[in-house]
DNA sequence: CGGAAACCGTGTACACGGTTTCCGGTGCTGTACT
């Protein structure tokens, strides 16, 4: 690692710094425009999001600055299998080791890792939330004295933030801890609202955001409506079942995935089913088949995906739409990474959303955060977090969750050791529960909404590429002659003058305000409607003559 | 929210329709027990 950085530093501008380092340590020849221009901020000391597709070189962004910078990098994976494999790549290339910190390993191990790094014998530390946040690990962390952080698959931030793996939003506080050195977020699929999640909850709020790449246009977007339950099983077994080349097939249930998979077989197709219910080895098995293409398909629900790295999948099927276009963006952005022609066909009936608005609309537990806040203010000082955890019977990561809601309102502090105090000029335990419920409450309005644009997607006439790519914040102004609506001709009959719809007062991303519901960004604009991302509800679709007519929307500064 | 399974009542056979109940996705960690 010293040889590199020695030989690197000589070089004083950054772009040969750079390309250097990529092509003495890690054999790559050239760096593409986005991934350049975000390695040049992190080495002047800002953060930022990079939101890029898969096999772009994501991962480059933060490995190349890490080597040009003094003291070991950080990196936040969501899942162990990722850090080993993120481990064992950089095991053959010259920057400076890699090791993790989990509990796959025993303690022994991952407290060597750590060694490791504060004695500058390796670079990189690859590791879950749950490890960083908790007090030693940062401790130990902080005296090594890191030069970055990366955060992985970034979205997993607001995906699972919230109450899967609460320890996600706690990052910012330990991004804090560390003294803040610049952060590179990285993820593939982040529409506008959720990088702005990411941002505010890991706290980098002058960070620069890095876009590119978005369209996959040798992805062929479809989606087959149907009535009835069984017709719509029927027509997808017989699809996958005759379709050539490597498939993937998403469903919303364990159970659905074993079906499918026995449909499948007995089609006389090679497939193989994939969830979270299954032993380890089994998982993994389904995994190297199918990387080594020995599978014809693979019916999984949203656990297979990150991480896999099988560049000539043909087809994405899925069976019920996922609970938002971010899911789903990335999900068929697993189909033709080759850059081969490749399908995503959504078999479509309407009530296949109720599963997604039943995950979507649980709600916090009024009477266990009052306890929880009752508790704390009562105590008047200190108190452990595990004291509250024996008291109450919850979990840790229930806690976390609860306690993550008391702290947005005020109500409680979490000290550095994780422990928890009252905030004396905080609202009152009732007040708390309150606040924190409300904060659910809008948080569950937007995941609703966002299901609403699933639904959009799934249900429109006008190109659903011009669709997509709009969720995302990209404006495509045109008909995209690869998905279905263009190939029928209803989406051009949907929209006879595209530049009609950018004439007139709400253009594409105009910050507008709603009398009822507040600020917004206009986030798509037909000729008769036109669709805004609220920050309070989420994403809201008006039509125009009764926003006109109503005076609904007024421009915002 | 919707679907499957379990339950129930009818009215005399064990089959059928109607109602109720329960279940559903993502992974980390630490601890208990082979």
């Amino acid at each position: 690692m010293d040889l590199v950085k020695r030989a690197t530093r000589r070089y004083g501008r950054k772009a040969r710094s750079l390309h250097k380092v990529a092509r003495e340590a890690f054999g790559w020849h050239e760096l593409r425009p986005g991934q350049q221009e975000a390695m040049e901020h992190l080495l002047d000391g800002h953060d930022v999001l990079v939101v890029m597709p898969t096999g772009s070189g994501k991962s480059a962004v933060y490995q190349i600055p890490a080597l040009l910078l003094d003291g070991p990098t950080i990196v936040v994976s969501p899942l162990i299998a990722l850090q080993r494999d993120q481990v064992a790549g950089l095991r053959g290339v010259e920057a400076g080791g890699a090791v993790a910190v989990n509990s796959a390993q025993s303690d022994g191990k991952s407290d060597a890792s750590l060694d490791k790094i504060r004695a500058g014998q390796a670079e990189f530390v690859f590791l879950a939330p749950e490890q960083l946040v908790k007090p030693e690990t940062i401790d130990r962390l902080r005296e090594a004295r890191p030069s970055l952080i990366a955060i992985d698959e970034a979205h997993c931030v607001s995906a699972w933030g919230h109450d899967f793996r609460p320890d996600y939003l706690r990052l910012g506080k330990a991004i804090e801890a560390l003294g803040h050195p610049p952060v590179a977020a990285l993820t593939a699929t982040a529409a506008p609202l959720v990088r702005d999640d990411i941002l505010a909850s890991l706290g980098l709020g002058d960070a620069r955001v890095i876009v590119r790449g978005f369209d996959r246009p040798n992805i062929d977007l479809q989606v087959r409506r149907f009535v009835d339950k069984e017709s719509k099983r029927r027509a997808l077994v017989e699809d996958a079942a005759s379709r050539p080349g490597l498939g993937l097939i998403y469903v919303a249930t364990r159970r659905a995935a074993e079906e499918y998979a026995a449909a499948l077989r007995e089609a006389g197709r090679r497939a193989e089913y994939y969830h979270a219910g299954m032993k380890a080895a089994e998982r993994h098995r389904v995994h190297e088949r199918f990387r080594d293409g020995e599978l014809d398909t693979v019916v999984a629900t949203s656990a297979f995906g990150m991480g896999i790295d099988q560049p000539q999948v043909r087809y994405v099927l899925h069976s019920d739409p996922p609970e938002s276009l971010d899911s789903y963006y990335q999900e068929i952005g697993r189909a033709g990474r080759d850059g081969e022609p490749a399908e995503a066909v959504l078999f479509y009936r309407p009530e296949d959303l109720g599963i997604r608005r039943f995950f979507a609309g649980s709600r916090v537990d009024e009477d266990l955060l009052r306890r929880v806040a009752t508790l704390v203010h009562e105590h008047g000082g200190t108190v452990p977090a595990r004291e509250l955890r024996e008291l109450l019977d919850v979990g840790p990561s229930k806690l976390t969750g609860l306690v993550n809601l008391l702290e947005r309102v005020g109500a409680v502090a979490v000290t550095r050791r994780g422990d928890l105090r009252p905030d004396p000029d905080g609202p009152d335990p009732d007040r708390a529960a309150a606040e924190a419920v409300e904060l659910d409450a809008t948080r569950r309005r937007v995941d609703e909404s966002r299901i609403d644009m699933m639904r959009a997607y799934a249900e429109t006439t006008g190109c659903r590429r011009r669709l997509l790519l709009e969720y995302f914040g990209e404006p495509f102004e045109r008909a995209c002659g690869n998905c279905d609506t263009c190939r029928s001709g209803t989406a051009a009959a949907g929209r006879p003058a595209a530049a009609a719809a950018a004439d007139g007062p709400f253009a594409m991303h105009a910050k507008v305000r709603h009398s009822a519901w507040g600020p917004g960004v206009v986030m798509s604009r037909d000729p008769d409607r036109v669709t805004v991302m609220f920050e309070e509800v989420g994403y809201k679709t008006l039509s125009l003559e009764a926003v006109e007519r109503d005076g609904l929307l007024t421009l915002a500064e």
